[in-house]
DNA sequence: TGAAATTAAATTGTGTACAATCTAATTGTA
DNA sequence: TACAATTAGATTGTACACAATTTAATTTCA
């Protein structure tokens, strides 16, 4: 049985020349579940706070950085004009940032916070404790992963 | 300089009590930028192909599987109908699938690749030779963030 | 057996993503 | 200094992604 097996893996010529396209065989699928998974487990915690996810990951940089343009939020985020312009207006909307143009470059928008959107701070350093419980990995494979995936974005930044 | 700056590090209470939200910190993040990335880069080639990169995968789980309903489809690819409905659609549009109702069971769709589906299957195994050049990961660490992101999604599921 | 519960897809509505294009402001340079 | 090139955002069009709801078929079980 272990020989018979081994020698199907090596000759089945009809399998081997498709095994590079079998899902089980990807990476980039494990990473694109992974990925639409994990944001789906933070919106009970989203919800809370009235935001989706691309509008939460704007608000920390918004955060940490106080006003920053929308070119420099796109490089932050690796996202265009055309995804954050929309975000931009829905934040804007439920009162979490304010727009105005740069008064040296007027083709720039500076975005920043409004007291309602720094208030919203304090719910969310609630949330990534309750992520992780729900994550689960080792330190040592969390540690792994991040240090990986952070090669893989310097790697396709090229 | 190296004991202040530890010294920063553990007594800035105001920085550190939001260090959890910082976007550097995220586990997530990454994650998200590096399917979001991987996908982009997949494009030129999927252009060729006339496909998009859902559109990809679900073929991938027909020439593996041969004819597979939308809810087993949906359990491969992690996706509902939702999402899956509209894509088969245009799969289907495109002469690439077909789509029937099962005759055991009228609740459910069988859906299969098409002589031109399959025929798609000759340009599709050129196309992961060509992504890994661009992924670029040793093999060592490309093992290691295949089995984390297996292990992540076995522990999503919970 | 027949009504209630379950299941499978489809539909609807909201919110991203991104390519391509457009407009307006700024910069570079002949 | 005009004018071409560049840059910043906004807009448009296409394609997901998912929650919630709907419709139709099948199962359960009282």
């Amino acid at each position: 049985m272990d020989s018979t097996e081994k020698k199907d893996i090596v000759s089945d010529g009809a399998e081997g020349r498709y095994d590079c396209i079998k899902l089980e065989n990807q990476l980039c699928f494990p990473l694109y579940v992974c990925s639409k998974e994990i944001v789906r487990r933070y919106k009970p915690f989203l919800d809370e706070m009235g935001i989706t996810y691309t509008q939460y990951i704007t608000m920390m940089v918004l955060w940490e950085r106080g006003s920053v343009t929308v070119s420099r939020l796109g490089e932050c985020l690796y996202l265009d004009s055309g995804t954050l312009t929309p975000v931009l207006k829905t934040l804007e909307a439920k009162g979490l940032v304010v727009r105005k143009r740069s008064a040296e470059d007027e083709r720039s928008v500076i975005v920043e916070a409004t007291e309602a959107g720094m208030a919203l701070r304090e719910q969310a350093v609630t949330v990534p404790p309750r992520m992780g419980a729900c994550v689960n990995l080792s330190q040592e494979d969390a540690m792994e992963l991040y240090r990986i995936l952070h090669l893989l974005i310097d790697n396709i930044g090229k």
